[in-house]
RNA sequence: GCCUCCAUGGUCAAGCGGUCAAGACGUUGCCCUCUCAAGGCAAAAUCAUGGGUUCGAUUCCCAUUGGAGGUGCCA
C-alpha cells in the first residue's frame, strides 16, 4: 500500500482537549478514513516547561469518547513509534547535523540573552527582527564541533536563502508564496537538545510516512520554511490541509477578576475570540459532564466552518461523515462556536432517542434531586423528552417536585389564562373537592373527573387549570400540565400543596 | 510596523458570470393548547466599500476597510 493516506492528529499536552483542537482531529481522522486510510496520534511534547501533567492521559481519553479511533499512537503502538517527541528526541540531532552538512542549516552559540536584547532593540526602532546569520559567518563548521565538543551550549539554526521564494500548496488554501527575505532562521535544535516544533514535526512526518498533514492556520505562514527543510533533505513534502480557528463571541473580561470591563457608558463589550481554555471555555469533556450527547456534539462541531456539497442534511453520524466528508467545503474563514445551535443539536438528538434510551440518560440527572422511590420516574421522562435541552438542566427543570418552593401570589395572576387572585380562590374552592373524592389517583381520572366538572363553573378551562398548576408547583413553567403534575407528586401532596394556597388567597 | 490568509443575514452556511441569492439555528407573529416545550404555518434579516473586466457581476482582477494568523530556544 505504497499509496496508502496517513494523517496525524498532534496535540501538545498543554491542557485539555478543546473544540478547536477536537475539530482539527475529526476532520485529521474523517480525511484518512475516507480514503480508507491511516489515523495517526502523536503528541509533541517538546516544550517540557508548558506540560501539564495528566494531560496526556486525558487527550487519549477525549479522543475515544469522541469516537476518533487512531490505529497508531502512544497508548496503541505502531510500526512507526514512539509517538511521543520526547522518546524520540535522540533521533532529531542527527537529522540535524545531516542538514547542516549539507548547508541547510548552522550551529549557533548566540545566547538567549543577546538575541533577546537585539529583539527589543529592534522592536525599538519598530523593525521586525530577524537573526543575522552571525554564527553562519562568523564560526566555520570545524570551530563549532570543537566548541561543542567542549561543551558549549548551542542551538541549530534553519539556513534560510536570504534571497528567492519559498512557497507550498494548500488543499484549501491554494499556493501560498513568500519572500525568503521575510523569513528568520528559526531554531530547529534548541540548547536542552529538544527540537522545536519547526523542526520535529518535519522529521517526525517524514519518518511515520504522514501523507496529508492538517493543523491550524497558525502554521500557515511558516509552512513554506517547513518546505525549504524537505527540500534541503531531498525529501517529498506531504499534502497541506491547514485549518481556520474557532472562535466565540463572548464579552471582554478582566483576565485575573473574569469582571466584565465596560466601555465609557457602562456597557459590556462584545469580543469574538478564539476559543480557549483561559477564559473558561467549554472543552469536549466539560460539555459531556454538563449533559451534551457525545453524537451531537461531533455533528455541531463538523457543521462549524464545514458544510458537505449537495445536499442539505444536517444530521451526520461519525459513519456517515466519513462518507460525506470533503475538505473543499470548509470555510477558509474562521467559524463562531454558537451554543444555541448546539443546544439545538442536543436537544433533536435527545428527541431522537428511544424512549427507553432516553429514560437511561435521564434518570441519574432527575435522580439528583427526585427520589426514585417516591416519584413515577418513567412517567416524568415521557414528559421530559421533548423538553430537554441538556441534561444537566433536568434537575432545575424537576426539583419543585420534591420541595414545594415559596409560592409567588404575583403568579396567580396571568392575562392569559384570564386569571386573578379571587378567580384562582373561586377556581381552587371548586376544584378541591373534587380531587378529594378521586380515589384512584390517575392521570387520566384527573383529567376526566376534573373537565368533566369544569364547565359547571362557567369559566374557561384554564382560568380554573392555571391556579390549580400554581398552588401544586409554585412554578409559572412546568413540564407538563396541572393533571401530569397532580399525578405525579401525589394525592397527599397534591392536597397539602393546595390547602396550603388555599390559606394564602 | 512587516509578512501570510480571509470576507454572503445576528450565527453556521449554499452559490462557483445571468438565481425572486437555498437551507439550518436564533428572532418575531399566528395555529395547537390546562403552563412550558414539542409540532404546524408565516415573516423579518445577507452579498463590507470603491474602482475595473464583461452585454451582464455575490461570483473574475485591483485597491480600501474590516477580521484571523505569523513575526519565540511555544506549539
Amino acid at each position: 500500500m505504497a499509496n496508502e493516506v496517513r494523517t496525524r492528529f498532534a496535540p501538545s499536552p498543554t491542557g485539555y482537549l478543546h473544540l478547536g483542537g477536537l475539530r482539527t482531529a475529526l476532520y485529521t481522522y474523517l480525511l484518512a478514513k475516507k480514503h480508507g486510510g491511516k489515523f495517526i496520534l502523536r503528541i509533541e511534547d517538546t516544550d517540557q516547561e508548558r506540560e501539564v501533567p495528566g494531560a496526556v492521559e486525558l487527550i487519549y481519553k477525549s479522543m475515544r469518547q469522541a469516537g476518533l479511533v487512531y490505529d497508531e499512537g502512544p497508548d496503541v503502538g505502531g510500526d512507526f513509534g514512539p509517538y511521543i517527541q520526547t522518546q524520540r528526541r535522540d533521533l532529531y540531532p542527527k537529522y540535524a547535523w545531516e542538514l547542516v552538512e549539507k548547508g541547510g542549516a548552522y550551529c549557533c552559540f548566540c545566547t538567549k540573552e543577546e538575541i533577546e536584547a537585539q529583539r527589543k532593540e529592534a522592536e525599538a526602532k519598530g523593525e521586525t527582527w530577524k537573526y543575522n546569520k552571525k554564527c553562519l559567518h562568523s564560526v566555520p563548521l570545524e570551530e563549532a564541533k570543537r566548541r561543542i565538543a567542549a561543551g558549549e551550549p548551542y542551538v541549530i539554526r534553519q539556513n534560510v536563502p536570504t534571497t528567492g521564494k519559498a512557497s507550498f500548496d494548500d488543499m484549501l488554501y491554494g499556493h501560498v508564496e513568500v519572500d525568503c527575505d521575510t523569513l528568520d532562521d528559526t531554531v530547529l535544535i534548541k540548547a536542552d537538545g529538544l527540537p522545536t516544533y519547526n523542526f520535529a514535526n518535519v522529521i517526525d512526518d517524514h519518518l511515520m510516512n504522514i501523507t496529508h498533514v492538517t493543523r491550524g492556520t497558525e502554521y500557515l505562514s511558516s509552512a513554506p520554511k517547513y518546505n525549504l527543510l524537505y527540500e534541503a533533505f531531498g525529501w517529498t513534502p506531504p499534502t497541506y490541509l491547514h485549518l481556520p480557528p474557532v472562535m466565540i463571541e463572548s464579552i471582554l473580561v478582566d483576565k485575573q477578576t473574569k469582571e466584565p470591563i465596560l466601555d465609557e457608558n457602562g456597557n459590556t463589550q462584545p469580543i469574538v475570540r478564539k476559543l480557549s481554555k483561559r477564559y473558561g471555555d467549554p472543552s469536549f469533556e466539560d460539555l459531556l459532564s454538563q449533559g451534551y450527547l457525545k453524537e451531537a456534539i461531533i455533528n455541531f462541531i463538523a457543521l462549524l466552518g464545514w458544510a458537505p456539497k449537495g445536499t442539505n442534511e444536517e444530521f451526520f453520524s461519525m459513519e456517515d461523515l466519513v462518507k460525506v466528508f470533503d475538505e473543499n467545503g470548509i470555510n477558509k474563514s474562521p467559524a463562531i462556536f454558537n451554543t444555541e445551535k448546539l443546544r439545538w443539536f442536543n436537544a433533536e438528538y435527545i428527541r431522537r432517542m428511544t424512549p427507553e434510551a432516553y429514560a437511561e440518560a435521564a434518570k441519574p440527572w432527575l435522580s439528583k434531586v427526585l427520589d426514585p422511590e417516591k416519584f413515577d420516574l418513567d412517567r416524568l421522562c415521557e414528559l421530559l423528552q421533548a423538553r430537554t435541552e441538556v441534561f444537566g438542566e433536568l434537575p432545575g427543570m424537576v426539583d419543585f417536585l420534591a420541595e414545594m418552593p415559596e409560592l409567588d401570589m404575583a403568579l396567580f395572576t396571568n392575562k392569559k389564562s384570564k386569571s386573578t387572585p379571587e378567580t384562582s380562590k373561586t377556581a381552587l374552592a371548586f376544584v378541591r373537592p373534587i380531587l378529594e373524592g378521586i380515589t384512584d389517583w390517575t392521570e387520566a381520572n384527573l383529567h376526566d373527573v376534573v373537565m368533566e366538572a369544569i364547565p359547571q363553573t362557567g369559566m374557561k378551562n384554564a382560568t380554573v387549570l392555571w391556579p390549580l398548576r400554581i398552588a401544586i408547583t409554585g412554578r409559572a413553567a412546568t413540564p407538563g400540565g396541572a393533571f401530569e403534575m397532580a399525578y405525579l407528586l401525589g394525592r397527599d401532596q397534591t392536597m397539602k400543596r393546595l390547602d396550603a394556597a388555599m390559606a394564602r388567597l
